[in-house]
DNA sequence: TGAATAGTGTCTATAAGACAATATCCC
DNA sequence: GGGATATTGTCTTATAGACACTATTCA
Protein backbone atom coordinates (compact mmCIF):
# COMPACT_ATOMS: atom_id res chain seq x y z
CA UNK A 1 0.00 0.00 0.00
CA UNK A 2 1.51 2.98 1.13
CA UNK A 3 4.31 5.43 0.27
CA UNK A 4 3.21 8.47 0.79
CA UNK A 5 5.44 9.66 -2.31
CA UNK A 6 8.58 8.53 -3.73
CA UNK A 7 11.65 10.41 -1.80
CA UNK A 8 14.93 10.50 -0.14
CA UNK A 9 14.29 10.03 3.42
CA UNK A 10 17.84 9.17 5.11
CA UNK A 11 16.18 10.06 8.49
CA UNK A 12 12.90 8.61 10.64
CA UNK A 13 12.21 11.82 11.92
CA UNK A 14 12.17 13.93 8.33
CA UNK A 15 10.26 10.85 7.58
CA UNK A 16 7.58 11.56 9.88
CA UNK A 17 7.51 15.22 8.49
CA UNK A 18 7.71 14.47 4.92
CA UNK A 19 4.42 12.45 5.87
CA UNK A 20 2.99 14.79 7.89
CA UNK A 21 3.58 17.35 4.54
CA UNK A 22 2.10 15.00 2.17
CA UNK A 23 -1.02 14.54 3.95
CA UNK A 24 -1.79 18.35 3.80
CA UNK A 25 -0.66 18.86 0.36
CA UNK A 26 -3.48 17.00 -1.52
CA UNK A 27 -6.66 17.11 -0.83
CA UNK A 28 -8.18 13.44 0.49
CA UNK A 29 -11.43 12.05 0.24
CA UNK A 30 -13.81 11.89 2.93
CA UNK A 31 -14.07 8.44 4.43
CA UNK A 32 -17.76 7.83 5.82
CA UNK A 33 -19.46 4.45 7.06
CA UNK A 34 -23.29 3.36 6.32
CA UNK A 35 -25.07 0.89 8.40
CA UNK A 36 -27.43 -1.35 7.16
CA UNK A 37 -29.19 -2.37 10.25
CA UNK A 38 -31.43 -5.64 9.63
CA UNK A 39 -34.03 -7.29 11.29
CA UNK A 40 -36.56 -10.24 9.76
CA UNK A 41 -40.47 -10.31 10.27
CA UNK A 42 -43.51 -11.06 8.47
CA UNK A 43 -41.35 -13.05 6.23
CA UNK A 44 -39.28 -10.07 5.15
CA UNK A 45 -36.44 -8.44 5.47
CA UNK A 46 -36.50 -4.95 7.13
CA UNK A 47 -33.81 -2.31 7.57
CA UNK A 48 -33.73 1.34 9.55
CA UNK A 49 -34.08 4.23 7.20
CA UNK A 50 -33.68 8.12 7.87
CA UNK A 51 -35.05 10.80 6.21
CA UNK A 52 -32.69 13.31 4.89
CA UNK A 53 -33.30 16.67 6.08
CA UNK A 54 -31.07 18.51 3.89
CA UNK A 55 -29.53 18.53 0.23
CA UNK A 56 -28.82 16.53 -1.78
CA UNK A 57 -31.35 13.75 -1.85
CA UNK A 58 -33.68 16.28 0.62
CA UNK A 59 -36.43 14.41 1.76
CA UNK A 60 -34.98 10.80 0.84
CA UNK A 61 -34.17 7.65 2.67
CA UNK A 62 -31.12 7.34 3.82
CA UNK A 63 -29.12 4.23 5.86
CA UNK A 64 -27.25 5.32 9.17
CA UNK A 65 -24.24 6.75 8.29
CA UNK A 66 -20.96 9.22 9.65
CA UNK A 67 -17.70 10.14 8.82
CA UNK A 68 -15.16 8.10 10.75
CA UNK A 69 -12.85 10.30 13.07
CA UNK A 70 -8.97 10.45 12.20
CA UNK A 71 -7.98 8.07 15.09
CA UNK A 72 -11.35 6.02 15.66
CA UNK A 73 -11.64 2.73 13.87
CA UNK A 74 -13.92 1.69 11.24
CA UNK A 75 -15.61 -0.54 13.60
CA UNK A 76 -16.14 2.38 16.44
CA UNK A 77 -17.48 4.51 13.79
CA UNK A 78 -20.00 2.04 12.97
CA UNK A 79 -20.95 1.29 17.03
CA UNK A 80 -21.16 5.31 16.94
CA UNK A 81 -23.53 5.62 14.46
CA UNK A 82 -25.74 2.57 15.23
CA UNK A 83 -25.90 3.61 18.91
CA UNK A 84 -26.78 7.91 17.90
CA UNK A 85 -29.01 7.08 15.26
CA UNK A 86 -30.82 3.93 16.14
CA UNK A 87 -30.23 3.79 20.05
CA UNK A 88 -29.11 0.37 19.41
CA UNK A 89 -25.72 -1.19 20.73
CA UNK A 90 -23.76 -4.44 21.11
CA UNK A 91 -25.48 -5.95 17.90
CA UNK A 92 -23.60 -8.63 15.37
CA UNK A 93 -21.79 -6.33 12.40
CA UNK A 94 -19.31 -7.07 9.89
CA UNK A 95 -18.10 -5.23 7.18
CA UNK A 96 -19.92 -5.52 3.54
CA UNK A 97 -18.34 -3.54 0.60
CA UNK A 98 -16.23 -0.21 0.29
CA UNK A 99 -18.39 2.05 -2.38
CA UNK A 100 -16.01 4.75 -3.90
CA UNK A 101 -17.63 5.51 -7.33
CA UNK A 102 -16.53 9.19 -7.57
CA UNK A 103 -19.95 10.93 -8.18
CA UNK A 104 -21.64 8.50 -5.71
CA UNK A 105 -22.16 11.92 -3.15
CA UNK A 106 -22.52 14.77 -5.55
CA UNK A 107 -21.45 17.21 -2.83
CA UNK A 108 -17.39 16.02 -2.27
CA UNK A 109 -15.58 12.58 -2.98
CA UNK A 110 -17.17 10.54 -0.37
CA UNK A 111 -15.83 6.52 0.06
CA UNK A 112 -18.30 4.73 2.30
CA UNK A 113 -17.37 1.63 4.29
CA UNK A 114 -20.55 -0.10 4.24
CA UNK A 115 -21.68 -2.53 7.10
CA UNK A 116 -24.50 -4.67 8.48
CA UNK A 117 -25.90 -5.12 11.44
CA UNK A 118 -28.07 -7.70 12.61
CA UNK A 119 -30.67 -7.67 15.46
CA UNK A 120 -34.10 -9.53 16.20
CA UNK A 121 -36.70 -7.72 15.72
CA UNK A 122 -38.09 -7.05 18.74
CA UNK A 123 -35.12 -5.47 19.54
CA UNK A 124 -35.22 -3.13 16.85
CA UNK A 125 -38.96 -1.63 17.20
CA UNK A 126 -38.51 -1.25 20.58
CA UNK A 127 -35.37 1.60 19.68
CA UNK A 128 -36.96 2.63 16.70
CA UNK A 129 -40.85 2.82 16.87
CA UNK A 130 -40.70 3.59 13.34
CA UNK A 131 -42.22 6.87 12.64
CA UNK A 132 -41.06 10.30 12.25
CA UNK A 133 -37.71 10.70 10.32
CA UNK A 134 -36.85 6.83 11.16
CA UNK A 135 -38.30 4.41 10.19
CA UNK A 136 -38.44 -0.06 9.89
CA UNK A 137 -38.86 -0.21 6.29
CA UNK A 138 -39.35 -3.71 4.53
CA UNK A 139 -36.94 -4.53 2.01
CA UNK A 140 -38.47 -6.26 -1.41
CA UNK A 141 -36.13 -7.87 -3.44
CA UNK A 142 -36.67 -8.15 -6.86
CA UNK A 143 -34.08 -10.83 -7.98
CA UNK A 144 -33.64 -14.33 -7.26
CA UNK A 145 -30.69 -16.23 -5.73
CA UNK A 146 -27.19 -14.30 -6.31
CA UNK A 147 -27.95 -12.64 -8.98
CA UNK A 148 -27.76 -9.33 -7.16
CA UNK A 149 -29.07 -5.49 -7.66
CA UNK A 150 -31.20 -3.01 -6.07
CA UNK A 151 -33.67 -3.24 -3.77
CA UNK A 152 -36.97 -1.28 -3.30
CA UNK A 153 -38.36 -0.05 0.35
CA UNK A 154 -41.53 -0.04 1.48
CA UNK A 155 -42.97 1.29 5.12
CA UNK A 156 -44.91 -0.05 6.73
CA UNK A 157 -48.57 1.33 5.04
CA UNK A 158 -47.45 0.31 1.78
CA UNK A 159 -46.02 3.63 0.37
CA UNK A 160 -42.94 3.39 -1.95
CA UNK A 161 -39.73 4.94 0.33
CA UNK A 162 -37.24 6.61 -2.34
CA UNK A 163 -33.99 5.87 -1.29
CA UNK A 164 -30.96 8.37 -1.16
CA UNK A 165 -27.79 7.86 -2.91
CA UNK A 166 -26.60 4.42 -3.62
CA UNK A 167 -28.17 3.02 -0.96
CA UNK A 168 -30.50 0.77 -2.74
CA UNK A 169 -27.61 -1.34 -4.12
CA UNK A 170 -26.27 -1.08 -0.56
CA UNK A 171 -28.70 -2.97 0.41
CA UNK A 172 -28.87 -5.10 -2.50
CA UNK A 173 -25.86 -5.78 -1.59
CA UNK A 174 -26.05 -7.13 1.74
CA UNK A 175 -29.06 -8.93 0.72
CA UNK A 176 -27.14 -10.72 -1.62
CA UNK A 177 -23.60 -11.43 0.93
CA UNK A 178 -26.36 -12.68 3.64
CA UNK A 179 -27.95 -15.12 1.07
CA UNK A 180 -24.46 -16.30 0.27
CA UNK A 181 -23.21 -16.97 4.03
CA UNK A 182 -26.81 -17.93 5.35
CA UNK A 183 -25.48 -21.74 5.20
CA UNK A 184 -21.88 -21.78 6.08
CA UNK A 185 -22.22 -19.23 8.82
CA UNK A 186 -24.21 -18.73 11.58
CA UNK A 187 -26.52 -15.43 10.87
CA UNK A 188 -29.31 -16.73 10.89
CA UNK A 189 -29.30 -16.73 14.63
CA UNK A 190 -28.24 -13.23 14.34
CA UNK A 191 -31.53 -12.17 13.57
CA UNK A 192 -33.81 -13.83 16.34
CA UNK A 193 -34.13 -13.49 20.10
CA UNK A 194 -32.00 -15.87 22.40
CA UNK A 195 -34.49 -18.73 22.36
CA UNK A 196 -36.32 -19.15 19.18
CA UNK A 197 -38.21 -22.64 17.38
CA UNK A 198 -37.18 -23.86 14.39
CA UNK A 199 -40.11 -22.67 12.14
CA UNK A 200 -38.83 -18.88 13.00
CA UNK A 201 -35.15 -20.20 11.90
CA UNK A 202 -36.63 -21.48 8.87
CA UNK A 203 -39.03 -18.08 8.39
CA UNK A 204 -35.57 -16.31 8.98
CA UNK A 205 -33.85 -18.33 6.15
CA UNK A 206 -36.60 -17.71 3.68
CA UNK A 207 -36.96 -14.09 4.15
CA UNK A 208 -32.92 -14.01 3.72
CA UNK A 209 -33.09 -16.30 0.99
CA UNK A 210 -36.75 -14.99 -0.58
CA UNK A 211 -37.94 -18.41 -1.34
CA UNK A 212 -39.31 -21.25 0.49
CA UNK A 213 -36.94 -23.91 2.09
CA UNK A 214 -38.11 -27.50 2.44
CA UNK A 215 -39.48 -27.86 5.60
CA UNK A 216 -38.16 -31.74 6.86
CA UNK A 217 -34.74 -31.22 5.36
CA UNK A 218 -34.08 -27.75 7.52
CA UNK A 219 -35.27 -29.22 10.77
CA UNK A 220 -32.65 -32.17 9.85
CA UNK A 221 -29.96 -30.11 9.00
CA UNK A 222 -30.09 -27.89 11.69
CA UNK A 223 -30.40 -30.27 14.54
CA UNK A 224 -26.96 -32.31 12.90
CA UNK A 225 -24.88 -29.44 12.59
CA UNK A 226 -25.32 -29.05 16.39
CA UNK A 227 -25.25 -24.89 16.18
CA UNK A 228 -29.07 -25.22 18.30
CA UNK A 229 -29.58 -26.65 21.61
CA UNK A 230 -33.01 -27.47 23.00
CA UNK A 231 -33.82 -25.82 25.99
CA UNK A 232 -36.80 -27.87 26.98
CA UNK A 233 -39.16 -25.27 27.44
CA UNK A 234 -42.20 -25.11 24.44
CA UNK A 235 -43.63 -21.44 23.08
CA UNK A 236 -46.64 -20.08 24.51
CA UNK A 237 -50.17 -18.57 23.26
CA UNK A 238 -50.16 -20.37 19.78
CA UNK A 239 -53.52 -21.63 18.94
CA UNK A 240 -51.76 -24.80 18.07
CA UNK A 241 -49.21 -27.53 19.33
CA UNK A 242 -46.47 -25.34 20.79
CA UNK A 243 -43.39 -25.84 19.07
CA UNK A 244 -39.67 -26.68 21.29
CA UNK A 245 -37.62 -23.18 22.03
CA UNK A 246 -34.08 -23.86 20.87
CA UNK A 247 -30.92 -21.53 21.49
CA UNK A 248 -27.73 -21.02 19.47
CA UNK A 249 -24.50 -22.45 20.78
CA UNK A 250 -21.03 -21.69 18.92
CA UNK A 251 -20.06 -24.74 21.36
CA UNK A 252 -22.19 -27.81 20.48
CA UNK A 253 -22.04 -29.91 23.41
CA UNK A 254 -20.25 -27.56 25.93
CA UNK B 1 -11.93 21.82 -1.54
CA UNK B 2 -11.85 21.83 -5.18
CA UNK B 3 -15.21 21.40 -7.22
CA UNK B 4 -17.77 24.34 -6.94
CA UNK B 5 -20.72 22.22 -6.94
CA UNK B 6 -22.69 24.82 -9.28
CA UNK B 7 -26.39 25.34 -7.98
CA UNK B 8 -26.41 23.70 -5.17
CA UNK B 9 -25.90 25.95 -2.35
CA UNK B 10 -26.58 24.82 1.50
CA UNK B 11 -30.01 25.00 2.62
CA UNK B 12 -30.20 24.04 5.73
CA UNK B 13 -27.99 23.85 8.98
CA UNK B 14 -27.01 20.36 8.59
CA UNK B 15 -25.98 21.00 4.94
CA UNK B 16 -23.76 23.85 5.91
CA UNK B 17 -22.58 21.57 8.57
CA UNK B 18 -21.81 18.65 6.47
CA UNK B 19 -19.98 21.20 3.89
CA UNK B 20 -17.87 22.63 6.20
CA UNK B 21 -17.08 19.29 7.29
CA UNK B 22 -16.17 18.28 3.52
CA UNK B 23 -14.19 21.36 3.07
CA UNK B 24 -11.00 21.33 4.83
CA UNK B 25 -11.88 22.09 8.57
CA UNK B 26 -10.91 18.43 9.88
CA UNK B 27 -8.53 16.38 8.31
CA UNK B 28 -9.26 13.78 6.48
CA UNK B 29 -7.52 9.78 6.82
CA UNK B 30 -5.92 9.01 3.48
CA UNK B 31 -7.12 5.88 1.41
CA UNK B 32 -5.58 3.79 -0.80
CA UNK B 33 -5.29 0.49 -2.41
CA UNK B 34 -3.63 -2.40 -1.82
CA UNK B 35 -3.86 -5.04 -4.43
CA UNK B 36 -3.13 -8.81 -3.90
CA UNK B 37 -1.49 -10.08 -7.30
CA UNK B 38 -2.15 -13.61 -6.94
CA UNK B 39 -1.28 -16.61 -9.49
CA UNK B 40 -1.23 -20.69 -8.71
CA UNK B 41 2.22 -22.78 -9.64
CA UNK B 42 3.46 -26.18 -8.46
CA UNK B 43 1.11 -26.66 -5.74
CA UNK B 44 0.99 -23.36 -4.17
CA UNK B 45 -0.48 -19.84 -4.90
CA UNK B 46 1.98 -16.98 -5.45
CA UNK B 47 1.69 -13.67 -5.22
CA UNK B 48 4.09 -10.22 -6.31
CA UNK B 49 5.75 -8.67 -3.40
CA UNK B 50 7.65 -5.58 -3.82
CA UNK B 51 10.69 -4.49 -1.56
CA UNK B 52 10.14 -1.27 0.84
CA UNK B 53 12.83 1.48 -0.12
CA UNK B 54 12.02 3.42 2.74
CA UNK B 55 10.42 4.00 6.28
CA UNK B 56 8.69 2.81 7.64
CA UNK B 57 9.55 -1.02 7.08
CA UNK B 58 12.35 -0.80 5.35
CA UNK B 59 13.49 -3.87 3.26
CA UNK B 60 9.94 -5.42 4.22
CA UNK B 61 8.18 -7.12 1.53
CA UNK B 62 4.84 -5.00 0.59
CA UNK B 63 2.10 -5.79 -1.70
CA UNK B 64 1.65 -3.16 -4.95
CA UNK B 65 -0.16 -0.32 -3.63
CA UNK B 66 -1.26 3.27 -3.83
CA UNK B 67 -3.17 6.37 -2.84
CA UNK B 68 -6.69 7.40 -4.29
CA UNK B 69 -6.85 10.15 -6.22
CA UNK B 70 -9.61 12.39 -5.88
CA UNK B 71 -11.39 11.63 -9.33
CA UNK B 72 -10.66 8.33 -9.78
CA UNK B 73 -12.53 5.11 -8.56
CA UNK B 74 -10.97 2.74 -6.72
CA UNK B 75 -11.02 0.46 -9.45
CA UNK B 76 -9.23 2.74 -11.64
CA UNK B 77 -7.02 2.88 -8.69
CA UNK B 78 -6.22 -0.99 -8.95
CA UNK B 79 -5.76 -0.76 -12.62
CA UNK B 80 -3.23 1.95 -12.01
CA UNK B 81 -1.61 0.10 -9.50
CA UNK B 82 -1.33 -2.94 -11.28
CA UNK B 83 0.19 -1.42 -14.57
CA UNK B 84 2.91 0.88 -12.66
CA UNK B 85 3.85 -1.52 -10.30
CA UNK B 86 3.90 -5.17 -11.81
CA UNK B 87 3.27 -4.31 -15.31
CA UNK B 88 0.01 -6.08 -15.41
CA UNK B 89 -3.33 -5.22 -17.21
CA UNK B 90 -6.63 -6.17 -18.01
CA UNK B 91 -6.83 -9.18 -15.27
CA UNK B 92 -9.63 -10.02 -13.09
CA UNK B 93 -10.11 -8.09 -9.92
CA UNK B 94 -12.26 -8.00 -7.25
CA UNK B 95 -12.88 -6.23 -3.68
CA UNK B 96 -11.33 -7.94 -0.98
CA UNK B 97 -11.66 -5.50 2.41
CA UNK B 98 -11.02 -2.33 3.75
CA UNK B 99 -8.18 -1.97 6.23
CA UNK B 100 -8.94 0.90 9.09
CA UNK B 101 -7.02 0.03 11.90
CA UNK B 102 -6.25 3.92 13.25
CA UNK B 103 -2.55 2.30 13.78
CA UNK B 104 -1.88 0.30 11.22
CA UNK B 105 0.54 2.82 9.40
CA UNK B 106 2.55 4.14 11.45
CA UNK B 107 2.78 7.37 9.82
CA UNK B 108 -0.93 8.84 9.33
CA UNK B 109 -3.79 7.56 9.10
CA UNK B 110 -4.49 5.28 6.15
CA UNK B 111 -7.52 3.47 5.60
CA UNK B 112 -6.72 0.97 2.86
CA UNK B 113 -9.31 -0.72 0.65
CA UNK B 114 -8.07 -4.42 -0.30
CA UNK B 115 -8.59 -5.89 -3.83
CA UNK B 116 -7.11 -9.05 -5.35
CA UNK B 117 -6.38 -9.51 -9.00
CA UNK B 118 -5.99 -13.24 -10.55
CA UNK B 119 -3.91 -13.71 -13.02
CA UNK B 120 -2.17 -17.00 -14.98
CA UNK B 121 1.60 -17.72 -13.80
CA UNK B 122 2.84 -17.57 -17.32
CA UNK B 123 1.22 -14.17 -17.56
CA UNK B 124 2.51 -12.97 -14.45
CA UNK B 125 6.33 -14.72 -14.96
CA UNK B 126 6.45 -12.86 -17.78
CA UNK B 127 5.80 -9.33 -16.35
CA UNK B 128 7.45 -9.74 -13.37
CA UNK B 129 10.90 -11.66 -13.62
CA UNK B 130 10.82 -12.01 -9.90
CA UNK B 131 14.37 -10.86 -9.21
CA UNK B 132 15.32 -7.59 -7.57
CA UNK B 133 12.49 -5.61 -5.63
CA UNK B 134 9.95 -7.21 -7.04
CA UNK B 135 9.27 -11.04 -6.33
CA UNK B 136 6.75 -13.44 -7.13
CA UNK B 137 6.66 -15.23 -3.23
CA UNK B 138 5.26 -18.33 -2.64
CA UNK B 139 2.15 -18.22 0.21
CA UNK B 140 2.30 -20.99 3.00
CA UNK B 141 -1.05 -20.74 4.95
CA UNK B 142 -0.79 -22.50 8.39
CA UNK B 143 -4.54 -22.95 8.49
CA UNK B 144 -6.99 -24.95 7.68
CA UNK B 145 -10.43 -24.21 5.48
CA UNK B 146 -12.34 -20.84 6.38
CA UNK B 147 -10.51 -20.38 9.83
CA UNK B 148 -8.82 -17.40 8.48
CA UNK B 149 -5.24 -15.87 9.91
CA UNK B 150 -2.05 -14.57 8.28
CA UNK B 151 0.35 -16.59 5.80
CA UNK B 152 4.30 -16.98 5.28
CA UNK B 153 5.39 -15.71 2.49
CA UNK B 154 9.11 -17.51 0.49
CA UNK B 155 11.14 -16.77 -1.97
CA UNK B 156 12.22 -18.78 -4.37
CA UNK B 157 15.26 -19.98 -2.87
CA UNK B 158 13.56 -20.92 0.39
CA UNK B 159 14.32 -17.94 2.37
CA UNK B 160 11.62 -16.30 3.98
CA UNK B 161 10.42 -12.52 3.35
CA UNK B 162 8.94 -10.48 6.31
CA UNK B 163 5.90 -9.08 4.87
CA UNK B 164 5.16 -4.96 6.02
CA UNK B 165 2.40 -3.00 7.69
CA UNK B 166 -0.74 -5.69 7.95
CA UNK B 167 0.13 -7.04 4.45
CA UNK B 168 0.19 -10.70 5.90
CA UNK B 169 -3.33 -10.48 7.10
CA UNK B 170 -4.49 -9.05 4.04
CA UNK B 171 -2.78 -11.90 2.31
CA UNK B 172 -4.85 -14.30 4.73
CA UNK B 173 -8.07 -12.66 4.18
CA UNK B 174 -7.63 -13.41 0.22
CA UNK B 175 -7.04 -17.12 0.57
CA UNK B 176 -9.84 -17.13 2.93
CA UNK B 177 -12.46 -15.78 0.47
CA UNK B 178 -11.12 -17.30 -2.00
CA UNK B 179 -11.69 -20.93 -0.44
CA UNK B 180 -14.83 -19.88 0.30
CA UNK B 181 -16.14 -18.58 -3.46
CA UNK B 182 -14.19 -21.34 -5.25
CA UNK B 183 -17.37 -23.94 -5.35
CA UNK B 184 -20.06 -21.22 -6.52
CA UNK B 185 -17.93 -18.45 -8.58
CA UNK B 186 -15.46 -19.24 -11.59
CA UNK B 187 -12.59 -18.28 -10.23
CA UNK B 188 -10.58 -21.17 -10.42
CA UNK B 189 -10.27 -20.39 -14.36
CA UNK B 190 -9.00 -16.63 -14.37
CA UNK B 191 -5.55 -18.30 -12.53
CA UNK B 192 -4.81 -20.75 -15.44
CA UNK B 193 -4.39 -19.77 -19.24
CA UNK B 194 -6.88 -20.03 -22.02
CA UNK B 195 -6.75 -23.68 -22.38
CA UNK B 196 -5.97 -26.40 -19.39
CA UNK B 197 -6.82 -29.75 -18.71
CA UNK B 198 -8.86 -30.74 -15.92
CA UNK B 199 -5.79 -31.89 -14.35
CA UNK B 200 -4.42 -28.05 -14.12
CA UNK B 201 -7.71 -26.91 -12.55
CA UNK B 202 -7.70 -29.61 -9.99
CA UNK B 203 -3.96 -28.54 -8.91
CA UNK B 204 -5.00 -24.67 -8.75
CA UNK B 205 -8.29 -25.76 -6.47
CA UNK B 206 -5.93 -27.89 -4.20
CA UNK B 207 -3.69 -24.66 -4.30
CA UNK B 208 -6.48 -22.31 -3.39
CA UNK B 209 -8.10 -25.06 -0.73
CA UNK B 210 -4.92 -26.14 0.52
CA UNK B 211 -5.93 -29.52 0.98
CA UNK B 212 -6.18 -32.89 -1.83
CA UNK B 213 -9.46 -33.01 -3.93
CA UNK B 214 -11.11 -36.20 -5.04
CA UNK B 215 -10.25 -36.38 -8.85
CA UNK B 216 -13.05 -38.13 -9.71
CA UNK B 217 -16.25 -36.17 -7.99
CA UNK B 218 -14.42 -33.39 -9.25
CA UNK B 219 -14.05 -33.80 -12.57
CA UNK B 220 -17.95 -34.53 -12.67
CA UNK B 221 -18.55 -31.87 -11.30
CA UNK B 222 -16.89 -29.68 -13.44
CA UNK B 223 -18.00 -31.14 -16.68
CA UNK B 224 -21.41 -31.45 -15.25
CA UNK B 225 -21.29 -27.69 -14.37
CA UNK B 226 -21.36 -26.60 -18.06
CA UNK B 227 -18.61 -23.65 -16.84
CA UNK B 228 -15.91 -25.86 -19.33
CA UNK B 229 -15.80 -26.83 -22.93
CA UNK B 230 -14.07 -29.28 -24.13
CA UNK B 231 -11.77 -27.48 -27.35
CA UNK B 232 -10.87 -30.57 -28.77
CA UNK B 233 -7.15 -30.00 -28.48
CA UNK B 234 -4.49 -32.23 -26.22
CA UNK B 235 -1.85 -31.27 -24.20
CA UNK B 236 1.45 -32.04 -25.78
CA UNK B 237 5.24 -32.60 -24.66
CA UNK B 238 4.12 -34.68 -21.55
CA UNK B 239 5.45 -38.45 -20.69
CA UNK B 240 2.18 -40.06 -20.84
CA UNK B 241 -1.32 -40.02 -22.15
CA UNK B 242 -1.89 -36.33 -22.86
CA UNK B 243 -4.96 -35.12 -21.49
CA UNK B 244 -7.83 -32.79 -23.16
CA UNK B 245 -7.43 -29.38 -23.42
CA UNK B 246 -10.53 -27.63 -22.15
CA UNK B 247 -11.45 -23.52 -21.71
CA UNK B 248 -13.83 -21.56 -19.73
CA UNK B 249 -17.07 -20.32 -20.66
CA UNK B 250 -19.31 -18.20 -18.74
CA UNK B 251 -22.30 -19.56 -21.20
CA UNK B 252 -22.99 -23.02 -21.62
CA UNK B 253 -24.14 -24.05 -25.04
CA UNK B 254 -22.53 -21.07 -26.55
C1' DT C 1 -64.05 -33.08 18.43
C1' DG C 2 -61.84 -30.28 14.87
C1' DA C 3 -58.32 -27.07 13.22
C1' DA C 4 -53.72 -26.20 12.95
C1' DT C 5 -49.01 -26.85 13.40
C1' DA C 6 -45.10 -29.79 15.67
C1' DG C 7 -42.46 -33.65 15.22
C1' DT C 8 -41.10 -38.65 13.50
C1' DG C 9 -40.27 -42.40 10.23
C1' DT C 10 -39.54 -44.02 5.67
C1' DC C 11 -38.86 -44.06 0.76
C1' DT C 12 -36.54 -42.11 -3.41
C1' DA C 13 -33.43 -39.29 -6.21
C1' DT C 14 -29.12 -37.10 -6.45
C1' DA C 15 -24.25 -36.17 -5.61
C1' DA C 16 -19.81 -37.54 -3.54
C1' DG C 17 -16.22 -40.87 -2.56
C1' DA C 18 -13.97 -45.28 -3.61
C1' DC C 19 -12.17 -48.23 -6.84
C1' DA C 20 -11.58 -51.15 -10.82
C1' DA C 21 -10.89 -51.37 -15.79
C1' DT C 22 -9.54 -49.59 -20.05
C1' DA C 23 -7.23 -45.96 -23.21
C1' DT C 24 -3.39 -43.40 -24.96
C1' DC C 25 0.64 -41.18 -25.05
C1' DC C 26 6.21 -41.35 -24.61
C1' DC C 27 10.22 -43.96 -23.86
C1' DG D 1 6.24 -53.69 -23.86
C1' DG D 2 6.57 -50.65 -19.61
C1' DG D 3 5.51 -46.51 -17.18
C1' DA D 4 2.49 -43.01 -16.33
C1' DT D 5 -1.64 -40.56 -16.44
C1' DA D 6 -6.34 -39.93 -18.77
C1' DT D 7 -10.94 -41.42 -19.05
C1' DT D 8 -14.93 -44.35 -18.27
C1' DG D 9 -18.01 -47.23 -15.55
C1' DT D 10 -19.81 -49.20 -11.32
C1' DC D 11 -20.67 -49.63 -6.46
C1' DT D 12 -21.40 -47.60 -1.85
C1' DT D 13 -22.67 -43.95 1.18
C1' DA D 14 -24.52 -39.46 2.65
C1' DT D 15 -27.91 -35.97 2.04
C1' DA D 16 -32.07 -33.52 0.20
C1' DG D 17 -36.81 -33.74 -1.06
C1' DA D 18 -41.31 -35.93 -0.70
C1' DC D 19 -44.82 -37.78 1.93
C1' DA D 20 -47.38 -40.34 5.30
C1' DC D 21 -48.36 -40.64 10.02
C1' DT D 22 -48.66 -39.40 14.96
C1' DA D 23 -48.66 -35.72 18.76
C1' DT D 24 -50.30 -31.69 21.15
C1' DT D 25 -52.33 -27.51 21.93
C1' DC D 26 -56.64 -24.30 21.87
C1' DA D 27 -61.30 -23.13 20.39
Amino acid sequence: MSQPKKRRRPESEEERFLAAYDSAEFPHPSVAVDVVLLTAAESSLHTVLLRRDGHPHRGKWALPGGFVGMRESLEEAVDRVLAAKAGIEGVFTEQLFTFGAPDRDPRTRVISVAYYALVDHGRLTAACPGNGDVRVARLDVPWPGLEGGGVLATDRDGASLSLAFDHDVILGTTVKRLRGKLDYAPIGFELLPQRFTLRQLQAVHEAVLGRTVNKDSFRRRMLASGLVVATGKREEGVLHRPAELFRFTRSPRA
